[in-house]
DNA sequence: CTTGAATATGAGTAAACATTCGGTTTTTGT
DNA sequence: ACAAAAACCGAATGTTTACTCATATTCAAG
């Protein structure tokens, strides 16, 4: 390993060419592939290049090291579940307390389901790559979030604190759907999980 | 790396003199702390054995592999948390519910309290070692006691199936108690997080 | 005190791995 | 068709790191 000190943090070369972001999208797509599948061990730069059918030199026009790969497969996964996070509170903004809090669960679940070993392997398997970091900043701007609306609902609120009661919420939620992800078959139907969760959390924001 | 396959898988030698058992210690207290302030990254067999004092060759006298080393923490950190359960669990089974409930809660918040740094690093930087399989086998474990106890408290269960329920409960506080053990100035003191976790578990399960 | 077993040592070995670099092929614009 | 730019290649490099082994030291029992 070459002095990851002084690493270079920008890509060498931005893809230009059609066949360029080709080839950039195939590594990104090996390295999920490998992550998800083998786990982060085996997740080297060479087995990405061979997978991706390219070849090493090529991973390092566009990618200045390993980290900055996982980097950028941290950064779309939270850009996507923000997105998905965003545009359903925004859509369901109108609704009742209750409905309000099933679209946000649902919308969270099924952002892991659509692949349950990559999301798996981001937020366990990624050791402390200082991009997780990305992950954790991710769920607390989705509390900040959530304390603002609660702040506003606080009249029907059972507890007192919109803060604290957020920090709970958000932590619950995404333990409670990672952990129905690992485990569906002993469980009920995804839908069954989204409303055991859901449930969850309004009996403890509201009386 | 000499092949992972073909290495040893018992230890060459028990240690029987005092002052082997003490090297054995100061090898695993010392894994212990680098895991827990500088993360797996840095844990190499060279670095725990220059930090416990001792040479590298006595190192691999007494375990077969540096994975070795990290089954021994985590079965040691799993043993305590059972200890601790099975022996609160039994103390407090005569009491009520919610009772029962705050002193489970409890009892788990204290024990990951012992070294937070090191239960953080065990529960988040170590999926990549198949061990940590054991942690997740303790949770699993407990699910299955709580799930017996809840099938006894049917009758005054709000939810119908005591498995599930389980499931859920357990975890929930695990995630909570590690959410909480994270950020413990931005929220309220450890006995308020032991109650706002307690009280969220008696409303999901008891009516 | 002697002797054998247990313990400790640390330079050395070999393999894995991230990263580089010199050179080739392909595409684009003219 | 022709240059220049972009993309691609993969053997080679240098470092890191898990692990070994030949040797030295300490302990315990007779």
């Amino acid at each position: 390993m070459a002095s990851l000190g002084t690493t270079a943090k920008t890509p060498r070369k931005k893809p230009l060419q059609a066949r360029a972001q080709a080839t950039v999208e195939a590594l990104l797509e090996a390295s999920a592939h490998i992550l998800a599948s083998a786990g982060y061990e085996a997740l080297t730069t060479n087995h990405v290049a061979e997978r991706a059918g390219v070849s090493i030199g090529s991973l390092y026009q566009y990618f200045p090291s390993k980290e900055a790969i996982i980097g950028e497969l941290v950064d779309r996964h939270c850009d996507e579940m923000n997105r998905l996070f965003a545009e359903v509170f925004l859509a369901s903004s109108h609704l009742s307390a209750p409905q309000l809090a099933r679209a946000m669960v649902s919308a969270f679940y099924r952002s892991k389901c659509r692949n349950p070993a990559l999301s798996r392997a981001l937020r366990e398997q990624l050791p402390r790559v200082k991009r997780l970091n990305r992950l954790e900043a991710s769920l607390d701007q989705m509390t900040e979030v959530i304390a603002a609306y609660l702040t506003t609902q606080r009249p029907l609120l059972r507890v007192e604190t919109p803060k604290q009661a957020a920090f709970y919420a958000v932590h619950l939620v995404e333990a409670l759907c990672m952990a129905s992800l690992r485990d569906p078959s002993a469980l009920a139907s995804p839908e069954a999980a989204v409303n055991e969760i859901t449930d969850i959390v309004m009996r403890y924001l509201f009386p």
